[in-house]
DNA sequence: TCTATACTATACGGGTTAGTATAGATTGAA
DNA sequence: TTCAATCTATACTAACCCGTATAGTATAGA
């Protein structure tokens, strides 16, 4: 019985070898410019070995996609502490989202990846909405509508609004490399969109 | 004389055979999983035709993504008519980007494309931009800046707030297959975005 | 008719690919 | 030591890839 959990946890500890030197691989190549030959070079691992722990090329990548998807989707920001402002929690949110999502290039990378190959692997696409805007909306949503102060009439349209404008922002700034020719910045566009959401904040409906 | 005018119009012409096969064929399988081969059956083309008019794959390519963002980034909306007011001018954009970027199957392969092969060539990231944010952008900054009741401190960064939540709809609803997960109005959405915007139209500074 | 141009189909050379086969090395437990 | 599992390196198959070479066809002007 012992050897069991030991084989599998051998087993769990060369899968993470391999899909470590997949990751290299896949990232820079994309899906079918990728080899397994290169894989098992970057992995430091026999190919047959790759085959044995996966069934085959798409079965590795998926394998990838989802193993990587659960390590860097994780919300950072699960919690929206509902006690502060929605200046300050927003502001928070939509910095720790553009650092999470700019600062490294392997994240860009990935998500370069994963729009590249939707078309071919839906079920990738579907992978990502269910990791991070799934996830993330909701609790967006869950916050605007605790705070009737912001007079918003659709907390869900909001949220998306508030999220589409950052990934937007990272689309065109890093994912496209448009840094230069439409440069923008972050702080600026964090509080542009942060004021627009809170104008109503000054109880403006006892204008009239 | 006459022959050089025919010669080179006849050589568009096939030029353009050419670019149709290559079309259909990158962006269905993505440039290093489109052989030679299918895009000179595609476009019922000599493969050696292929050669003579581009100087390799990469040369093909390049002016085929050259070639299709002329035709397809024309900015449709290139006349915002200032004398509307903005409820109307931004209404009438944003359900002209939406119905250009969404209804098309072909554009949001092409999206894919450029996306996914924008680490491989940066080139294609920078060519997108140049051809449609930084078109658009400036068109609305203007737009924005000529409509002071708007009270919007920083018109370019409401100009990218806007275009960026459409782009994200589009990203998340069909490029990556989010419809049926995360479903969203695109009605719902545009007025929210309209309504965020427009919140001052009523002059609400002269409350205290 | 002769000639230049542009095309076609076929095939090739040198290389890479996914996946498998073979044979041997390492490991750890009984 | 023996055994079974897992690994390694190497080589293979059958197919595909890019780009070119060869040989032949169609057209149009001189």
């Amino acid at each position: 019985m012992g050897t069991l959990p030991a084989r599998s946890a051998a087993a769990q500890l060369k899968q993470a070898q391999i899909l470590r030197g997949a990751l290299e691989i896949f990232l820079q190549q994309g899906y079918e410019g990728t080899s397994m030959d290169r894989v098992s070079a970057a992995a430091g691992v026999s190919k047959i070995t790759i085959y044995k722990h996966f069934q085959d090329k798409e079965g590795l990548f998926k394998a990838l996609i989802e193993d990587v998807a659960a390590q860097r989707f994780q919300v950072v920001f699960g919690t929206l502490s509902l006690a502060e402002p929605p200046e300050v929690v927003l502001h928070q949110t939509a910095t720790k989202l553009l650092d999470m999502l700019a600062v490294d290039d392997e994240y860009i990378a990935f998500l370069r990846l994963i729009v590249g190959e939707s078309g071919r692997f839906p079920d990738l696409g579907k992978l990502f909405i269910r990791a991070l805007p799934q996830k993330v909306l909701p609790l967006l949503n869950q916050y605007f509508e605790a705070h009737p102060e912001l007079n918003l009439p659709h907390p869900d349209a909001t949220a998306r609004i508030f999220i589409g404008s950052l990934i937007s922002y990272v689309m065109t700034q890093k994912i496209l490399h448009g840094q230069e020719i439409i440069p923008m910045n972050q702080e600026v566009l964090i509080d542009s969109l942060i004021g627009l959401i809170t104008r109503s904040d000054h109880k403006s409906q006892n204008c009239d």
